[in-house]
DNA sequence: CTAGGGTTAG
C-alpha cells in the first residue's frame, strides 16, 4: 500500500544512480549526504514519507537498514507522523525487514510504541527484542520507562529498574532522570526520591523530575526546597515549580515565581505562558494577563491556538468579556475549547442569553459540543427557564453520552428541569441515576421545595439518610426552605436543631434566614428575635428583608421602623426596604410617611432593580420589562392586555393599588400593575401558543400580590395551566388558584 | 552510523 501514492510532486524527483549493497565500500558516507535521506528530516507529514519511501525503493536504498533506521526514527519522533499512525507504519516497515533489525531500530520501534495509545505494548516489543538476543542500552531504557509512565505502569517498571541495575546503567543521567520521573508519575514520591539521592550526577533535569512529582502530588515545600537547591535553572525547571504553585491553587505565588524568572534573565516559552494565564485567570490578574497577550502578538503566536484559548480563558475570568469576544471572533481554526470557553464566560458572568446565543451558532458551525459544553449551557437554561433548549438537550445527551453515570451532568440536567418547571421530568431522571451523588439528592429536595411539594421533599430527605448519604450544610438549606414553603414550622426546628446537634453543621446566614422567614411569617417575633441575637455573625439585609415582611404580614408597623432603621443602614442604597416601608405605611393608611420615603428615594436618586420576565417559545427566550414595548409583536400583545383587563373586570377582579408607589392617579396606577412584566409575558405566551399549552414563566424578582390573584383568574378564564417561577420559588395556576395556597 | 530524560489551557 505504500507504493500506491500518486507520483511524487517535482521537487521531491530526485535523479540520483541507483546504489547496491555489498559493493566493498562501506556507503555510509553517500548515504548519509544522499539527497532522498536528507529530505526525511525535512518531512511534514506521514504522505510525504510514503512518497520518499517510494523513491527510496526505486534507488535501492531501501537495502541499508541504515536508510530504515532513519524512516522508523521519523516515525517516533515527528508530531505529524507519530501516534497511531506512526506506530502501524514503522511497524510495517520493521515486519517486512530483510535482516535482524539493529539495536537502534528496536529502540526506536519501543519508542514509538511510548507515543502511542497502548504504552503497555511496549514492554511487550522489548520482550521479543530480549528474545531475539539483542542487549538493551542505555536508550532503550528512557524510552521503555516513558511508556511506563505513560501507561502508569509501576510494577513493570520497578521490574525495568532490576534490569537497569543489572546492567549497570542506573548512573546514566538520561535513564537517571527517566526514572525518577517513572516514580515520581506513578505517585510513588519515596522510590523516586532514593533513585534521585543515589545518584551524584544530577543536572537541572533531574532536579526538574523529581520537583514536578513533589508538586503534583501538593508537596510544594519540598519542590521550593529542591528547586532552590539547583544551581543553574533552565526554562523548564521554571515551568515545573510555577506549574506546580498553579496546579496547587496558589496563583500569587505562581506569579512571584514567574516574576523572579523574568528577573533571571531565562526566557519563557509557551508552555511558562499557558501556566501564567492561568495563574492570572484564577487570581483576576488582568494587567499580567495583558502582558502575556502582548507577548504573544510580538512572538506571533497567534496561531497557537492552546495558546490563544488560554489567553481567551484569562479575558472571560477577568470578567473582560468585550476583550475575549474580540479575540474568539479572530480565532479562525476554533477548537471545541474555545467554544466552552466563550460559552462559559457568559454564563460565568450571568449573560445567559448570549450564551445559549453562542451555543446556537456552535451547532450551525458544525462543532460538536462535549461534556464541559453541556455543564456550562445547562445553567444557562436553568436561569432563563429555556425547558425546550433543556430537553433538546437532554435528547442530545441521550444521544451521544453515557451521560447517566456522571454526576455533575445528571445534577445539571435535574436541577435544569426542577427550576424550568417541570419537576415531574426532574424527579424521574433522579430516579434513573446511579450513583445519586450528594448534589442530586440536594437539587431535587430543593427542587421538590420550591414547586410546594413538600411532604415528598421532606420523605426524599429521609430516605437520602436512610440510604447512608450524609447531608451537608446545602442538605439543610433545602429542608428548611422545604419547611418555610409550607409553614412547618414545628418541623422546621426539629431539623435545624438535627442539623447542629446531630450533624455538627453550624448553621451559616441562609440557614438563619430559613428559620426567620418561617417564625416571622407565623407571626412569632419573639423567637424570631431571640435566634438572631444567637447567630454569631450579624443579620445581613436578606433577614432584616424578612422580618420586614413578616412585619407587612402582621401589621407591625413600629416593630417594621425598628428593623427598617438597622436595614438602611446596611443598605443605604438599595429600594428594596424602602419600598417594603412604605408598604406597610400605605397599608396602614400612613400617607404623609409614605411621601417622606418617597422624597427620600427620590433625594438619593435609587431605582429599584427592573422586574423582568422571561418566556421561551419555539427555543428563543423573550424577554419583559415594565410597561416594554420593544417586542416585535408589541401590538398584538397590548391588545391582548387590554381583553384581558376587560375579562378580569367582568370576572370581578379589583387591582389592588396601595402598593404602587408613584405619585399618579388612580386609573394610572391600575395601569402599572397591569403592564407588569410577567403579565406581558404571559400576555405573549396566550398569543403565540395553540390553547391549552402550559405558559412557563420566569420572573427576576418575587411576584406581586395583585399580579397574583389576576394570574389566578387568568388560568381559570383562559383555560391555561401557568407556571411562574419567581425569585422565591414556583407557583402552578391552574383553573383559579395556585399550588402556593397563598402562601409566599 | 544515526537517538535519549524534565514543563502544556476548558
Amino acid at each position: 500500500m505504500f507504493f500506491s501514492s500518486p507520483p511524487s510532486p517535482a521537487s521531491l524527483i530526485i535523479f540520483s544512480p541507483p546504489l547496491k549493497p555489498n559493493s566493498g565500500q562501506p556507503p555510509y558516507e553517500l548515504l548519509k549526504t544522499h539527497p532522498s535521506l536528507s529530505l526525511v528530516s525535512k518531512c511534514k507529514n506521514i504522505q510525504t514519507l510514503k512518497q520518499i519511501h517510494a523513491q527510496i525503493i526505486k534507488t535501492g536504498l531501501h537495502h541499508f537498514q541504515f536508510t530504515l533506521s532513519r524512516l522508523i526514527e521519523f516515525c517516533a519522533v515527528s508530531s505529524a507522523g507519530g501516534g497511531e499512525t506512526g506506530l502501524s507504519y514503522a511497524l510495517s516497515i520493521f515486519e517486512s525487514m530483510e535482516d535482524q533489525p539493529n539495536l537502534f531500530i528496536w529502540n526506536n520501534m519501543i519508542r514509538c510504541y511510548a507515543l502511542s495509545s497502548s504504552p503497555d505494548l511496549a514492554i511487550q516489543f522489548y520482550i521479543r527484542m530480549l528474545g531475539s538476543g539483542m542487549e538493551p542500552n542505555s536508550y532503550t531504557f528512557p524510552f521503555l520507562l516513558k511508556s511506563c509512565t505513560a501507561g502508569g505502569l509501576f510494577q513493570q517498571g520497578k521490574q525495568i529498574h532490576s534490569h537497569v541495575l543489572k546492567m549497570g546503567l542506573e548512573t546514566d543521567l538520561f535513564v537517571h532522570t527517566s526514572l525518577i520521573n517513572m516514580y515520581a508519575r506513578n505517585g510513588e514520591l519515596v522510590d523516586a526520591r532514593l533513585v534521585f539521592d543515589k545518584s551524584c550526577h544530577r543536572d537541572v533535569v533531574s532536579f526538574t523530575a523529581m520537583i514536578t512529582g513533589y508538586a503534583s502530588g501538593g508537596y510544594l515545600d519540598d519542590a521550593r526546597r529542591l528547586f532552590d537547591e539547583i544551581s543553574v535553572r533552565d526554562v523548564v525547571s521554571w515551568n515545573a515549580i510555577i506549574a506546580g504553585y498553579v496546579q496547587s491553587g496558589r496563583f500569587e505565588e505562581a506569579l512571584r515565581f514567574f516574576k523572579d524568572m523574568l528577573k533571571g534573565n531565562v526566557k519563557p516559552n509557551e508552555s511558562t505562558m499557558i501556566s501564567v494565564l492561568s495563574a492570572c485567570a484564577h487570581s483576576s490578574s488582568l494587567e499580567m494577563g495583558n502582558w502575556v497577550g502582548s507577548w504573544i502578538e510580538d512572538n506571533r503566536l497567534g496561531s497557537n491556538l492552546r495558546l490563544v484559548n488560554a489567553l481567551l480563558n484569562m479575558y472571560c475570568k477577568c470578567g473582560d468579556l468585550e476583550k475575549a469576544r474580540l479575540l474568539f471572533d479572530g480565532i479562525s481554526r476554533k477548537d471545541c475549547v474555545s467554544w466552552n470557553i466563550m460559552i462559559g464566560g457568559y454564563t460565568h458572568m450571568g449573560r445567559h442569553k448570549e450564551a445559549l446565543h453562542l451555543f446556537q451558532q456552535m451547532q450551525r458551525s458544525g462543532e460538536e459540543p462535549n461534556e464541559v459544553t453541556i455543564l456550562s449551557i445547562l445553567p444557562a437554561c436553568t436561569y432563563l427557564g429555556a425547558l425546550e433548549t433543556g430537553i433538546w438537550i437532554h435528547a442530545y445527551l441521550d444521544r451521544h453520552f453515557k451521560w447517566s453515570t456522571n454526576t455533575s451532568l445528571s445534577t445539571s440536567l435535574i436541577d435544569m428541569y426542577a427550576k424550568c418547571g417541570n419537576i415531574q421530568s426532574a424527579k424521574q431522571v433522579f430516579d434513573s441515576i446511579y450513583p445519586k451523588s450528594l448534589a442530586s439528592w440536594n437539587v431535587i429536595i430543593s427542587g421538590l421545595a420550591m414547586h410546594g411539594h413538600v411532604d415528598s421533599s421532606l420523605e426524599l430527605f429521609s430516605k437520602m439518610v436512610d440510604e447512608g448519604t450524609e447531608p451537608n450544610d446545602i442538605t439543610f438549606i433545602a429542608v428548611l426552605s422545604s419547611c418555610s414553603h409550607g409553614g412547618l414550622v414545628e418541623q422546621a426546628r426539629q431539623y435545624f436543631y438535627s442539623m447542629v446537634n446531630d450533624y455538627k453543621i453550624s448553621p451559616k446566614l441562609q440557614h438563619y434566614g430559613c428559620m426567620i422567614d418561617l417564625l416571622g411569617r407565623a407571626g412569632l417575633f419573639d423567637e424570631a428575635d431571640s435566634l438572631i441575637k444567637s447567630m454569631e455573625m450579624k443579620p445581613d439585609a436578606a433577614i432584616l428583608s424578612s422580618m420586614l415582611g413578616a412585619c407587612k404580614v402582621h401589621d407591625k408597623v413600629e416593630l417594621a421602623e425598628v428593623i427598617s432603621d438597622k436595614l438602611f443602614e446596611l443598605e443605604p442604597d438599595n429600594p428594596g426596604g424602602y419600598v417594603l416601608l412604605s408598604n406597610i405605611y400605605a397599608a396602614a393608611g400612613r400617607w404623609d410617611d409614605v411621601a417622606k420615603i418617597r422624597t427620600r428615594l427620590n433625594d438619593r436618586g435609587m431605582k429599584k432593580v427592573p422586574g423582568c420576565s422571561s418566556i421561551e417559545v419555539n427555543s428563543v427566550v423573550h424577554e419583559f420589562l415594565v410597561y416594554d414595548k420593544t417586542h416585535a409583536r408589541s401590538k398584538e400583545i397590548y391588545t391582548m392586555l387590554d381583553e384581558i383587563d376587560k375579562l378580569l373586570e367582568l370576572a370581578g377582579h379589583k387591582p389592588d393599588t396601595s402598593e404602587v408607589l408613584y405619585d399618579i392617579g388612580e386609573k394610572q396606577k391600575e395601569g402599572a400593575l397591569c403592564y407588569h412584566s410577567e403579565r406581558l409575558a404571559i400576555a405573549f405566551g396566550l398569543i403565540s401558543t395553540r390553547p391549552g399549552t402550559t405558559i412557563r414563566i420566569v420572573k427576576n424578582l418575587r411576584v406581586c400580590g395583585n399580579c397574583h390573584s389576576a394570574t389566578k383568574l387568568i388560568s381559570k378564564i383562559f383555560n391555561r395551566d401557568i407556571i411562574a417561577r419567581d425569585r422565591n420559588r414556583f407557583h402552578h395556576f391552574r383553573d383559579g388558584s395556585c399550588s402556593c395556597m397563598d402562601y409566599w
